[in-house]
DNA sequence: CTTTGGCACTCAATTCTACCGAGTGCTAAC
DNA sequence: GTTAGCACTCGGTAGAATTGAGTGCCAAAG
């Protein structure tokens, strides 16, 4: 059934007339959630040919898997692959003015705990592009202890408290075996502290094995720390807009789907870090793996500090998004997002 | 208009007959979402009269505001008065015991941080009733700081970290206005912690007027904490089962908006703290206050330590929400968190 | 005064039909 | 390869007819 004179159709690049089509029924069904039907193709493209040759080309290209037919006598829609299609040949867009101001104003307003600052920022992102945004920030594995303290709260409670190099603090209730004094309590703080300090969580450490109270404080609280640490190396995640999920779906089961997934915090990390550990900015319906996800796109960008993976921040829409205002917006707050960072570290 | 052998309406009951009947109504179209019509009522009642008296007071019951008909030809549909009605002289129910034991197993294994208590509470609840919950943890303004330490991160940048006698802890990055060594950082800490020890955030603390650079950088601490005192006020709130807000209205509409409510943390907490303050342990429909909740109903049961409020939990639903069910899930939580944490500080 | 059977009436929801029109696929001619 | 022409498909809409659940009212009975 192949063509004759085309080339191998190896290359994922189309002739460019059949090009200009298929991303005129895209750019117009995002835009107006309609099947694109031949004519209306002609009328927001250039190319100058009649109806029929375009029905021809619209053809070839549901035979190749980029649009299909909801049914006989309607006009077409785009498939994940005509999608896909689409968002590899977009050419980069720019924020718009009013937007860029925002974004700006944000960042130079903006202060706080980093949480704070993600948190807020998955606020703006979502009421930059009226989509539901996430923001991952990434375990700090690396991070060494600046500071480890016992406090305690009464005889029986303890708490625990470490602060890491990159400005994380982490609290853990410790429980000890037996009641201990507030005098103990200080005494193993203070031997906690030293024996903790510029460690990291993975590297072991000397426990003491002498028997007295205040020893056995500091084996219990260090048992506590290591036994927690598979939780704190645990990203954090942040969702803003979640409300936009119900204006992005006409079907309220999909509705439920999607919000329902934006509530495992550990799947969603898991899907934006694999689309970025794929190299790529979008991930279109079936592209993310989860079912009720197939008519969900997910844009994401990474946020690096120094080269290294910090973060993510992603914008989840519907597959007929409007892709390049939220790559833009994704893009831009990422870069952002960066320049504040390293300017508070500096 | 008004009857002659009733007694004034005053009280808010009505006679056996009309009770009956109201709640009848208002059962089933919890159950089914139709309007209810009189034959209808007969069936799922013991009362025995002719669907032509059952019409008569209906019509009554109406003229009262306890009932509205969506069109001539329908049958009734509970006001939100109805509603209240119906709550007002609800028997209180109890748990199945699947459910029962559901709760039971939570509280027997969970262990952990207060706040990562209270998230998984959320949880919990939303399973329970197939609602969305929100749990609010009270601020700590009684607590009494049980130490205070700032950490250097680096010369320009310094934590705050601040535990409380309630096991909260805080953290606040101060930016010295001139670069600060290690040494002066510790000898700052040392006098900070001796500073606030066994205060609470209301009390002012004296700060050393003198000019040397530990000082100064006290001064620039304390200045911090108690300008982000307001912040950290604020009540801790968790929402769980926000997807079920997608299967509790018909509308996209509507969805959009409780969503966007349930997106406003402080809104959230003060419409919650409201029907506490009130006394109330259901608030329905416009007795929310808000726009959007119209269709919607609050259930909450307070959380008290001590006879103190430290929180409460509460069920989001449409008024025709199961009210028993909702009501018997919440106080059986409040009644489980409250034993867990006394069980805990004893 | 309360209750009830009877009855006309209302009105949303359903079904059916007809029809429109956007859009297609095919084919023969250019 | 392109195009004009044409028959065809099929979802959507509009109108008419029908159904039926449920009402309100009234006059008679208890």
């Amino acid at each position: 059934m192949a063509r004759k004179t085309m080339p191998p159709n190896q290359g994922k690049d189309l002739d460019p007339r059949k090009a200009t089509i298929l991303e005129a029924v895209v750019a117009e069904h995002i835009d107006t959630a309609q099947p694109v039907g031949s004519s209306s193709v002609l009328q927001n493209t250039d190319i100058d040919v009649s109806p029929a040759t375009v029905r021809t080309e619209m053809v070839s290209l549901e035979r190749e898997g980029y649009l299909a037919q909801p049914h006989t006598s309607a006009g077409r829609i785009p498939t994940d692959k005509g999608y896909r299609y689409f968002v590899d040949h977009l050419e980069t867009g720019v924020l718009g003015p009013a937007q860029q101001m925002q974004v700006r104003e944000f960042f130079s307003k903006v202060r706080g705990e980093v949480e704070d600052v993600l948190e807020q920022t998955s606020s703006l992102l979502s009421q930059l592009t009226a989509y539901t945004s996430v923001v991952v920030g990434s375990a700090h594995t690396q991070a060494t202890v600046l500071s480890a303290q016992l406090v305690s709260l009464d005889p029986r409670h303890l708490l625990l408290v470490t602060v890491f190099s990159d400005g994380t603090v982490s609290k853990h209730t410790v429980v000890p075996s037996v009641p201990v004094s507030f005098e103990t309590c200080t005494e193993a703080s203070r031997q906690m502290h030293a024996l903790l300090i510029d460690t990291t969580l993975q590297q072991p450490v000397q426990v003491p094995v002498s028997n007295n109270a205040v020893a056995t404080v500091v084996r219990e609280a260090v048992a506590v720390l290591h036994a927690k640490r598979p939780t704190m190396e645990g990203e954090s995640m942040y969702i803003g807009g979640a409300s936009h999920v119900a204006d992005s779906y006409d079907q309220v089961e999909t509705v439920r789907q999607v919000l329902s997934i934006l509530e495992q915090e550990l799947l969603v990390v898991s899907l934006v870090q694999d689309i970025i550990d794929k190299g790529l900015s979008v991930a279109i319906g079936a592209e993310n793996g989860q079912v009720p996800l197939a008519t969900s796109a997910l844009v994401v960008a990474p946020v690096t500090i120094d080269g290294e993976k910090v973060g993510a921040v992603g914008l989840l829409g519907p597959t007929r998004m409007k892709y390049k205002e939220a790559l833009a917006a994704a893009e831009s707050v990422s870069r952002e997002i960066t320049r504040h960072f390293e300017g508070t570290n500096t």
